[in-house]
This record gives C-alpha cells, structure tokens and sequence, in this order.
DNA sequence: TTTTTTCTGCAAGTAATTTGCAATTCGCAT
DNA sequence: ATGCGAATTGCAAATTACTTGCAGAAAAAA
C-alpha cells in the first residue's frame, strides 16, 4: 500500500481519501465519465462532493496519471493511463464502448505521419460508428 | 436562385431567410461550431436568435444538408453534407482542422468490420492529434 | 386573400461543469 | 506528538452550452 501511496505522493499530491477513490474508481471502471466516477465513488463513500470529483480527475489528468477523450456526446470520459493500450469504438446508437487494439490502426497512423505530417494522438483515440449488435437490430 | 431553394423545398422544408442564412453559414465556413454560425450570420443580419440557429443546424441536419461532430472540445462542429468526402485531422494544440481523404483509412475501416463488426461512421470520422506545424514548433 | 402550419424570437429552463470561499485536513517541521 | 502553512474539500452560486414553451410572425396551401 506504501506503492499507492507514493504513486501520488511522488506526483507531489497529498493523500486524501477522496483522491485515492477517484484514481481507484476510474481505474476499475475503465471508461467512465465524471457522473459515473462519483457514483462509484459514492457506492462505498457516500459523502463525497462532485465538484471534488471534478477536480481530482482534472488534477490526475495534469500528473499524467488519467486521461479523459470526448467520445460521442457531451461528456468527456475518463480512463487510467494504464488503460491507453486500446482503441474506443464508440456506438452512436447505443453508447457502448468497445475496444480493439492499437496495432490495428498502426499502418493508418503511420500512413498520417507519412503524408501529412499529422501525429496522431492514440490515447484519443475515438472511432465513431456502430457496433455489431446495433447494426443486427437494424 | 430557384435551384438553391429547391433545395430545400424538396425536403419538405419552409425557405425562411434565417435558414437560408444558416446553412450559407456553414457552407462558407466550412466547420464551425454553433456559435460561430450564429456569428456569421449575424454579420449581415444582426437580429437572429441564437436558438434560431440551433435549430437550424438540427432541422438541416435531419434532412442530411449538414452533420455534425464532436471535434475535441465541448462544442459540435457543423459542416455541409457535400464536404464529408475527407477525414478530419484535429490537431489539440492549435485548434486548426486539417483533411485527408477517406480512402487513407479504408483499410483500417475495413479491418474493424471484420474482425470486430464495427462500422465506422466515415462522416463522423475525427483524428485527434498535433498538426506538422505544431510539432515542428515544440 | 384567407387559412393552415411552420418558424422565429424571447424568456425561462436544464444539464454539465466551474468557481469563490470558509472550514478542514494533510504533511512537514518541530 | 503538536502546530503550522498549504493543499483540499464541501457547499452554494455562477457559468456555459444548449433546449423548450409559447405567442406572434411569416410561409405555403387553398
């Protein structure tokens, strides 16, 4: 537990319960948007603030240790660092978010650089589309 | 003149000077947020709601003369229907919003639908990352 | 024209996120 | 252990971006 704790100590972060919870919630969570985070928060500590929530994901997301994409809609959604070896195959149908891995954008990103000089910044990595099971509904 | 407002007749909507101003807006302006249709349009007709565009895009958009997308940031970028022909290069540091065609991404496309049966949605298709200029800068 | 129906402007309403500030809490230095 | 100063929290109000209700204005149909 002293590895947890320095991980944030060393980011020069105090330790506050509340900040502990938010990195282990967007941890577990994977993807989730800040609404989703308290709640998950709150499930086990009910008493915590959503703007403390908000600020504490901004202030992971500045030491580098979340990262949030603004996948579809409105909200922005935020992920561990950890997480980034993936790309979000967002559905515009029915929201889900699926993953798929980086390679299989590799010689597109490439491609990016070669012609346009364009970086592509994988850890924003948002796909718009529709999943399969929207698509067999239709 | 008959043919511009066919165009919008035949979708079965009313030709108000305010809609026309819109999308003229965002023809010209190639991708614009909300906000800066309304600014465009105000230019030459300063009276015009803000809600009055809103509503605009949305009509326009569900006849398929506009989309939409979520270009980084909070705001919806809005562009004419005919101008989805390329991918979207957004680069995070300047703002700007640079094309490629789509065909750069076909085979990344296609390899979603098959190994993972996600249709991209080519229109709504945004690349995050930094711009030539921008890196050479940094 | 008159009628019908859509559209517009305005004001109020939401939803999501931010901010000001006082009270609390953390971590360092006694 | 204790105290101090800075970082952090909770709360309420503020902001931002967008939506909605409604009455009157303006298209299109009759």
């Amino acid at each position: 537990m002293v590895d947890k704790n320095q991980e944030l100590r060393d980011k020069g972060l105090r330790l506050t319960p509340q900040r502990q919870l938010v990195l282990q919630a967007v941890r577990e969570l994977g993807h989730a948007t800040p609404e989703e985070v308290a709640e998950k928060v709150r499930s086990t500590h009910p008493g915590i603030n959503l703007s403390t929530v908000y600020r504490n994901l901004e202030t992971l997301e500045n030491v580098g240790l979340v990262q949030h994409t603004h996948l579809g809609h409105g909200g922005a959604t935020y992920h561990a660092a950890e997480e980034l070896t993936h790309l979000h195959l967002v559905c515009g149908k029915c929201g889900s978010v699926g993953d798929a891995p980086i390679e299989t954008a590799a010689s597109f990103v490439n491609t990016l650089i070669d012609e346009y000089g364009f970086k592509t910044d994988v850890t924003h990595f948002a796909i718009y589309g529709t999943c399969e099971s929207c698509t067999a509904k239709s």
